[in-house]
DNA sequence: AAGCATATCCGCAGGACTTGCTAGTTCGCA
DNA sequence: TGCGAACTAGCAAGTCCTGCGGATATGCTT
């Protein structure tokens, strides 16, 4: 994702106001790897903008996400988690504590695929499950 | 998943009662690589079962998915899907019919992989998107 | 074959997450 | 500064799934 003083102009080329509560989840997303939830993102802003309705939260996390700048992505069922990371890359999730972190793999193009013949791919995304460092010690 | 005369005796022998509202179940699961939703199933069971619930469907689908007859795989946000092949495998899925298949990935333990450290994986699991065979004919 | 304890069935209410809708407000260009 | 479009807030509704409770069926027993 891009700076929000890019975001600004990124919005306003596309005839989207900047609006306060705008700018104030363009810099709560900003280098943030946590990848949040929309609930995560609405408890921070508030504290920050008490009022803030958690639709706007939606409604500007759906307008980065269409733009490119965010990736929205989901593990299992529970809340979409956005992603600022719009890198080539995929997840590892604690399930002791939930914990997601980037993870870059090397060599996925290569991989021996059995059955996907005729299927032309676009993507492809690899979760891993697990124990994160911390909660790995028993 | 194992057949449906070995499924009344796994669920007699956990103490579950063999009900023909399962059976159908059962019968409705086995074999299949549609990956159906509840939904789905719902409705294949109505139309030869006409009364039966919707709850006792995802009550019997749970049941199974305890017992490790069933995998259950969501993909993005939507309904969950329901795999009775158990087989350590992945999933291709088509983005304009919605057509799952299942996918055998060799080498995927020996990826080069970056930001693992210190993480204990349980599982990995791998979703292509893209077009498959008969979509991908433009 | 009949009885009994218990698991199951069904339907509805409710919960988690997300999106649609509307009135009133704010933004941004002229 | 002023105007029209876009935005915000709040609530209603939609999707998918689970909890609850009374009536019922299953499977063991006698």
């Amino acid at each position: 994702m891009r700076s929000p003083a890019q975001l600004v102009d990124a919005f306003r080329a596309q005839g989207l106001k900047v609006t306060p509560q705008r700018q104030l989840l363009f810099r709560l997303l900003h280098d943030n790897d946590r990848h949040p939830t929309a609930d995560t993102l609405y408890a921070q802003a508030t504290s920050e903008m008490p009022g803030i309705s958690l639709r706007t939260v939606y409604q500007t996390l759906t307008d980065l996400t269409a733009m490119g700048e965010l990736d929205q992505v989901t593990f299992g069922s529970g809340p979409a988690h956005f992603d600022p990371n719009v890198a080539d890359h995929h997840h590892a999730v604690c399930d002791v504590c939930g914990a997601i972190t980037d993870v870059y793999v090397d060599g996925a193009d290569q991989l021996a695929i059995d059955g996907l013949a005729g299927f032309r791919p676009d993507s492809a995304s690899i979760v891993f499950h697990g124990s994160c460092a911390s909660c790995a010690r028993t």
